[in-house]
DNA sequence: AAATCTTGTAGAATTTATTCTACTCACTTA
DNA sequence: TAAGTGAGTAGAATAAATTCTACAAGATTT
C-alpha cells in the first residue's frame, strides 16, 4: 500500500494534499503532521514511500528536517512545497536532497506528477527549476552573486540597495548618470535581480547594509 | 441548501476548505474559483449564503472585490482568508465589510465556528482581532505609519516594495501609470520616505511582505 | 446644510532612468 | 605576441517615472 507522508502547518493545505492526493490514488494511506519535529518521528518510527513536506514550518524549519531525513534515508523521496517562487529556493532544496520543489499555487496535476515521479525514485524538475539548474553550472556558481561584481558595480549596488536614486549617486561619485545606470544593469544581470527593492531585500538577507 | 463559494488562487487551499467545509456542512453546494474577477462574477450570476475568499489573488485583489461585493449585496457575509498574521489586515478588512479575517493557520474548527457565525449576519471576531479593534479607538492608534495609507495606497505601497515597476504595478491594477505614481507620491509622503528601497526595508522590518 | 478633506483616478509636461553602443586601458590566455 | 575579456566610462535615443494639476464622489467637520 501506498504511504505518504503530509507534513504542513496549515490545517487547509494539508486537507487539500490529501483530497488531491487521493483522487489519484485512492487506496494510499496519508498520514499529516503539522511541524518539522513531528515529521521526523514520524519517518523515524513508521516506513514511508514519499514524504512531502511545507518548506517554512514553525520550529525546525522544513529544510533542516530534510537534512536529518536525508541523512537516516538517503532513498526517501521528499517533495518540497512551498509559498515562494521556484527561483529562490529551489536550487537550495534540491542540493540538500530534496526530489523536488514545487509552489503551492501549482495545479493538483503538477503535484500528482511530481509525486509519480518521485515514486519511481526520480526527480522531479519543472522547466524553470531546470534553467535555474542549468545556469548553476557555471564556473564561479558556488559564490554569493555578489562576489561577481567588480569593485565599482559593488559600490553602486549597496547605494542603490540603501535607496539612493541613479541621479544621487552619479553626483555622489562624479559619474554620469548613464555611467551609473550602465552599473546598475550590469549589476542586476550578474546578480539575477530585477528592481532596486530586489537589491534591497539581497542586501539585508546577506547583512550586506 | 447552504450555498458557499470559495475564492483563491491556490488549488491546494481551495480543496482544503472544500473538504474541512463539507465535513460539517456534508449537504453543501461548494463551488470554486480561482481570482477576484471570477469571484465576482459568480456573486453577480448566482446566490450564495456565504463567501469565503483569500485576501491577495492575482489580478483583482481580494480587498477590491470585497469592497464591490459588499457594493451590490451588503447582506451577503463575506470571510476574508489571509496568509498574512491577522493584526496588519483584519481592520482594514472588517472596515471594507467583510465579516471576518482568519489567517490561514487558523485551526479547521475555528473556520467552521466563523461560518456558523457569520451564517447568522454576526461578524467572527476572533480574540487577537477583538484586541486590535479595542486599542484602534484609543486617540493614539497612529503607531505604524503604514496605518494612515487608503486601501489602494496600501495596495500599492506593498507591491512596490516587493519590487514591481510603477508600470507593472499599473497593468497589474489596470490603472494608468500616472495614477499609480500618484498613490506612490501619496505613499511617500505619508509615511516619510523616498525611494522603493525604502518601502522594502519598511516592509521586511514591520513584516508585511 | 455648507464647507472642507480624502480618495481614486488620470493627462500634459517634464525629469529621470535605461538601452544600446562604443571607446580605452589593463590583464589574461592561446 | 596577438587576440580576446572585463572594467570603467559616456553619448544619443528611447522608455519610464514623476510632478503638477484637476475633478468627482464620499466622508467628515463645523
Amino acid at each position: 500500500m501506498l504511504r505518504i507522508l503530509i507534513a504542513d502547518d496549515h490545517t487547509v493545505v494539508r486537507k487539500g494534499l490529501r483530497q488531491i492526493l487521493l483522487e489519484e490514488f485512492p487506496a494510499a494511506f496519508i498520514e499529516e503532521v503539522a511541524d518539522g519535529g513531528e515529521m521526523i518521528k514520524k519517518v523515524m518510527t513508521d516506513k514511508w514511500d514519499v514524504v512531502i513536506s511545507d518548506l517554512s514550518m514553525p520550529g525546525r524549519s522544513g529544510l533542516d528536517a530534510l537534512q536529518q531525513i536525508k541523512h537516516s534515508f538517503p532513498n526517501l523521496p521528499v517533495l518540497i512545497l512551498s509559498i515562494h517562487p521556484e527561483e529562490h529556493y529551489a536550487l537550495r532544496v534540491l542540493k540538500a536532497g530534496a526530489s523536488g520543489y514545487l509552489s503551492k499555487d501549482s495545479a493538483s496535476d503538477e503535484l500528482v506528477k511530481a509525486v509519480q515521479k518521485v515514486l519511481l525514485g526520480k526527480k522531479y524538475i519543472s522547466a524553470s527549476v531546470a534553467e535555474k539548474l542549468a545556469t548553476s553550472f557555471a564556473p564561479d556558481s558556488t559564490k554569493h552573486p555578489h562576489e561577481l561584481l567588480s569593485d565599482r558595480e559593488f559600490d553602486v549596488m549597496k547605494i542603490l540597495a540603501s535607496g539612493k536614486s541613479v541621479s544621487e549617486i552619479a553626483e555622489m561619485l562624479s559619474l554620469s548618470v548613464t555611467t551609473v545606470s550602465t552599473y546598475r544593469a550590469r549589476v542586476m544581470t550578474k546578480m539575477n535581480l530585477k528592481s532596486n527593492s530586489d537589491l534591497t531585500k539581497y542586501a539585508i538577507e546577506n547583512f550586506l547594509i
